[in-house]
DNA sequence: CGATAAAACGTACGATGTACGAATAATAGT
DNA sequence: ACTATTATTCGTACATCGTACGTTTTATCG
C-alpha cells in the first residue's frame, strides 16, 4: 500500500486543510487522526508519515492560522497599525474558534512568532521605549486572546440572541436574583444593533498607553 | 459493593474536591474519570452516581473555582469594587490554570452567575447606565479571561524568565529575524521587578469607561 | 532491470468515557 | 425483629482514541 498512481498523494498542507475545516465544524474535541484520515480516504497511520504525532499536527494547525494574520507596513501610523494586526487576528480567531485554547499552550512557530515581532515593531517604531511597548504588547494580546475566547464560547448570531436570552430566562429559576443581569439581556435585545466591543476596548486600550507613553496626537 | 463502614464514602465534594486537586498538578488533559477514581480508591463507575458524565464534573468543577470569587459590599466605590472581583477572578484562575480554557465554553451555574452579577451589579450601582455597563463588563471579562489563558500557557516563575529565555534564543534559529522580540527577552531578563501587568492594565481599562462614562473623579 | 527508499497501511495495545446490570449495606415500614 | 426498599458501589463490556511496530507496494534511481 504505497503511493497509488489514481489518487493525488497526501501531503502535509492537504491533511492540513482537512484538519481545519474539521476543526472549525465540529470543534478541537471531535478532531481525531481517524476522523481526518476518514475525511482524506486514508488509514490513520498515513498521516504520521506528514506529521510525528498529534501534538505535531495541533502546532501546525495553530501556525496555519497564524499565517493568514496580516502585518502592515512601515509607513503606517503605529495606532492603525495594531489595529490592522488585532483585528487580523480577531478575525482569524473568529474564522477558527478552536484556536483560541490552544494558541497560547504550544510551542511557537515562525509565523506566530511573526505575528508577535510584528506587533512589538510597530509600537517600538512608533515610539514605544522598550518597557512601554512590553506592557502594551501583553494588554494587546490579552485582549485579543480573551475575545476569542469569549466569542468561542458563546458563538451566536446577534439575530439569535433574543431568542436565546428569552430562552434562558424561562429556563432559569431564581430570577429574581440576578436583577442586573436580567436587565442587561433585556437590554441588549432590544439594542440589536451591536457595537463592535473589541475594537472599542482596544482602541480605548491603545489610547490609554499612548497617554502614558507621551504619544498623544494632540 | 455498596457503601462499606470502615471508608467515608463517596461525595460530590470529595470528588470534586480530588478533581480539581489533579488538575491543578497535571491539566486538564491528564483528568480521567479512571484517574479520579483512582486517587478515590473507587472504581470508576462509582462517580458516575454523583456526576451525570464528565461533562457534569467539568461543570462542577467550574463552579468550584467561581464559587471562590470575592465580591464586595455596596459601601465601596466601583472601581475598587471591580478591581477586588476582578483580582480575586485573577488569582483563581492562576491557582487553577485549566479553568480558564473552559470556563466560557460551559454551562453557566449559580456561581459564574454569581459573579457576572456581582460585576454588573457594581457597575451600576457606581453610576453607569446599562449600556455603558455592558461595555465596561465585556472588557473586564475579557482582559481577565484573557490573562489567565496566557498565564496558563507560560507558567513560569519569573525567577525562570532568566535561563528559559537564554534557552530559547539559544535554540530558535534566525534570530536575526526578529529583533524586537529578542531585545524584549534581553529586557525582561534584565529587568527582574516585574510590574503587575494584569492590574496596570485593568486600572487603564477602567479609566477609560470611566471617562466615557462621565465618572471620572476629578 | 535490479536495488533502494518513500509512502501507505494492517494489526494490535493500552487508555478513555460510559451503558448496563448485579451486588450489598443502610434505612424504613410493619 | 424481620422484611422490603432504596441508595451506593462496582464488574464487565464496548466503541473510540493515539500510536508503536512491521509489512507491503510503488516510484525512483543507478
Amino acid at each position: 500500500m504505497p503511493r497509488v498512481k489514481g489518487k493525488e498523494p497526501l501531503t502535509q498542507a492537504r491533511i492540513l486543510k482537512v484538519a481545519v475545516q474539521y476543526a472549525d465544524k465540529h470543534g478541537l474535541e471531535q478532531l481525531s487522526i481517524r476522523e481526518i484520515a476518514r475525511q482524506l480516504k486514508a488509514g490513520p497511520m498515513s498521516l504520521y508519515h506528514h506529521f510525528e504525532n498529534k501534538d505535531d499536527l495541533l502546532d501546525a494547525m495553530v501556525e496555519f492560522v497564524a499565517q493568514k494574520i496580516r502585518s502592515p507596513g512601515s509607513d503606517a501610523h503605529w495606532r492603525e497599525g495594531i489595529i490592522e494586526i488585532a483585528s487580523s487576528a480577531h478575525g482569524a480567531m473568529l474564522k477558527h474558534p478552536w484556536v483560541c485554547a490552544i494558541w497560547s499552550q504550544r510551542q511557537l512557530g515562525p509565523h506566530k512568532m511573526a505575528y508577535m515581532e510584528s506587533l512589538l515593531r510597530v509600537l517600538r517604531e512608533g515610539g514605544f521605549s522598550v518597557s512601554d511597548a512590553y506592557d502594551a504588547y501583553c494588554a494587546i494580546t490579552v485582549h485579543i486572546e480573551g475575545a476569542g475566547m469569549q466569542a468561542a464560547g458563546f458563538p451566536l448570531d446577534p439575530k439569535e440572541y433574543k431568542s436565546a436570552a428569552t430562552g434562558f430566562l424561562e429556563s432559569f429559576e431564581q430570577v429574581d436574583q440576578i436583577p442586573y443581569f436580567v436587565q442587561q439581556l433585556k437590554h441588549i435585545m432590544e439594542n440589536s444593533t451591536e457595537t463592535d466591543h473589541f475594537l472599542m476596548t482596544l482602541e480605548m486600550i491603545l489610547d490609554g498607553f499612548a497617554s502614558r507613553a507621551g504619544l498623544l496626537p494632540s
